[in-house]
DNA sequence: ATATATTATATTGTGTACAATAGAGTTGTG
DNA sequence: CACAACTCTATTGTACACAATATAATATAT
């Protein structure tokens, strides 16, 4: 049911980037902000498959890799490693805990917070993590130093976006 | 209520980066995808209360900009442009309409196309949105030569991981 | 100690993203 | 023409993101 929509003739071409171009950068593929946010969708599209087999998506993933790394921290922590807030994070950890890949324990100590820790199965699963890193390295058909320069340029433009 | 977590002694300190860590690229915030997945979130974070002004969300910015670009397109044109499907367009498009911003025309010539065109409200808020676009830039702390290149780099990443 | 402020996590509501599917319309082939 | 294959948009269901808010616990000030 294509919901109320009055048919008309289709008229095929019209205008095209009206107003001052100044250049090319104007265009909304030579713009800096797009080709972050469409980087990160192919990015994740590309993900999908290869971690549907750990029957995690990209932000658990991030996830995991933070506790991979240090494991046993409260969900704030946890939030300012991988940049997402309580409202994002509390669902997110649930689904891995009924995953069975993490546990999530009130402390005695602070009743606020919780702490995260991974269980036996969330931990040893780095293991085929680790292949799914090397694939994705592929696919970017970037070597390692052209990797590590586009990393530190978008970490420094990064710091620049949350400075303001 | 903190759902069902039985309370327990915190443990604060605990187990960094287990494994063979070739070098730094392991750690979580030196690898290119969480630089991209980041930076992404920190960039439509900065967007937000700017774009609020004109009563849109970033998806929605770009959007605008394709049809800024070239109006009177079709549902399927336009997602390709912007790289996103007819799940994530049809209620986006929808919220746009409802705003007044867009007309949204089933095609008389192929009734299984919808036309996607500005309208006039729609057309005029791009004077408004190329401030932003100013301020942006700005907030990036990069020189137009610098963006540029990024762009690029980005562009050239985003096209292999497509291919894969 | 008690009121106040602050902190930590959870909840609610809105808006993406996208896989999977549906359904109407069009095209190609015999 | 019949009819299968294909195209275009919409719908459904799951999972982020995040602002705003709620709630309980802790810290601070008086």
């Amino acid at each position: 049911m294509p919901n109320r929509l009055s048919p008309v003739k289709s008229s095929a071409s019209q205008s095209a980037a009206s107003g001052s171009v100044e250049e090319a950068s104007m265009f909304l593929v030579n713009q800096l902000c797009f080709a972050i946010y469409s980087t990160s969708l192919a990015m994740t599209k590309l993900y999908r498959p290869l971690l549907s087999g750990l029957g995690v998506t990209y932000p658990q993933y991030v996830v995991l890799l933070a506790l991979w790394e240090q494991d046993d921290v409260t969900v704030t922590a946890l939030g300012e490693k991988v940049s997402l807030d309580s409202g994002t994070l509390t669902p997110l950890l649930k689904r891995l805990q009924t995953q069975g890949l993490i546990e999530r324990q009130r402390s005695a100590i602070d009743e606020r917070q919780v702490h995260i820790k991974l269980t036996r199965d969330g931990a040893s699963m780095k293991k085929k993590a680790d292949v799914i890193h090397d694939q994705i390295a592929c696919a970017t058909e970037c070597s390692s130093a052209e990797r590590k320069s586009l990393t530190r340029a978008l970490q420094k433009l990064r710091a620049s976006l949350l400075a303001h």
